[in-house]
DNA sequence: ACCTGAACACCGTTCAAGT
DNA sequence: ACCTGAACACCGTTCAAGT
């Protein structure tokens, strides 16, 4: 039966199900989509380009989560609440972060996000170059510790015998998100408490 | 001509071969790998497992030209030498480093680097629950900006009309790798002095 | 011991054919 | 407008056959 009554598909339902996917067998494929969707894997292509354009969407999707929202006390408080918000977006999907690494962005999706940290870092009273290194800081190490996040525990498991510094830190390793959680927020603090030090007049 | 008279193929060889691959095209594949080596395809397995033992052999070798070396001067300035030469093993070879993100680590090839940080952050003072925190953070942000390292120029082109503060950071930004090099430096610095801060004593 | 050729299952994508 | 079936090029991997 070819052409239902009803609309099989769109490029939301497309990437829902790519999501989902994702989230559950950690990557996905167009012909693993169409079973699914109850679909043959052409019939994909009447709505999408093509399996990059799904990421793209997919990588959208995980953005649009991010609410901004108006400053609210000290420039620094900004930022951090940013890259909490940031992070948490990610890690709703932690799998699909590799996806997005793999493939380069085609649209400045998180464009509000930037601009907010942007602001807020001149604000601070950093130069515009400081500003876009500032953004790109926060943004390499959100991405970074949202990686952590996809990361197996087995990562830990089996190290030396030598190096007892590692060995007693690894020790106090509880299961994730926990740990990473943790392992962001003590990073966040520092960074944001280091960024407070680099600013020219100390605001 | 099977079995030619000197060895054609190793696991070293297999790994150069997909290394240059991999920094010529972005990515590389089992057929593409042998033509380069003048073998088909099939003759790869007399060596390597498969696909993704070759990505863990990148990896490995990759870390291998880490050099910790000892800790000289104050805490924090291991700690930030540990972390360039960390950066800089990733930077030789960008276009790797969204294949690592992709396939879990088998096996604890930075350990060496970890220890080492590990061990400047217990001299700090931390205790081993915020060691392996400060561990994580220092990772984190090393493979966050060795990422944006292997970003493309265009990731920032084509910006909306709005957002003043981000459009003013963005025009001063020069290429790569200049741009993502100061923007690291910039971001250690600050990180580096958050974690000072963040020491019990102030050590 | 190690390279080859043939084969297999699988993937992404195209396109004419249907309604 | 949109789903299908058939087809294509390509990929990762296996394995018996060669020397």
């Amino acid at each position: 039966m070819p052409r239902p009554p009803t609309r099989l598909l769109s490029p939301e339902i497309i990437t829902d199900a790519a999501i989902r996917m994702v989230d559950t067998a950690g990557d996905f494929t167009m012909p693993g989509l169409a079973e699914r969707l109850k679909v043959r894997p052409s019939s994909l292509y009447n709505h999408v380009s093509g399996r990059a354009e799904i990421v793209e969407a997919m990588r959208a999707r995980i953005m649009s989560t991010i609410a901004v929202g108006a400053p609210a006390g000290d420039w620094s408080e900004t930022v951090a609440a940013l890259a909490r918000e940031y992070r948490r977006a990610y890690a709703a999907h932690p799998r699909l972060i590799p996806l997005f690494t793999a493939q380069t962005v085609q649209s400045p999706v998180a464009f509000g996000l930037y601009n907010a940290l942007a602001q807020a870092f001149t604000d601070a009273g950093f130069t515009p170059a400081q500003v876009l290194h500032a953004v790109t800081t926060v943004d390499s190490f959100v991405l970074g510790s949202a990686l952590d996040l996809a990361a197996p525990e087995v990562v830990w498991a089996n190290v030396p015998e030598t190096g007892d510094a590692m060995r007693a830190a690894l020790q106090t390793a509880g299961p994730n998100p926990q740990r990473a959680d943790a392992a962001f927020e003590f990073g966040l603090r520092a960074l944001v408490a280091g960024l407070v030090a680099q600013t020219p007049a100390g605001r």
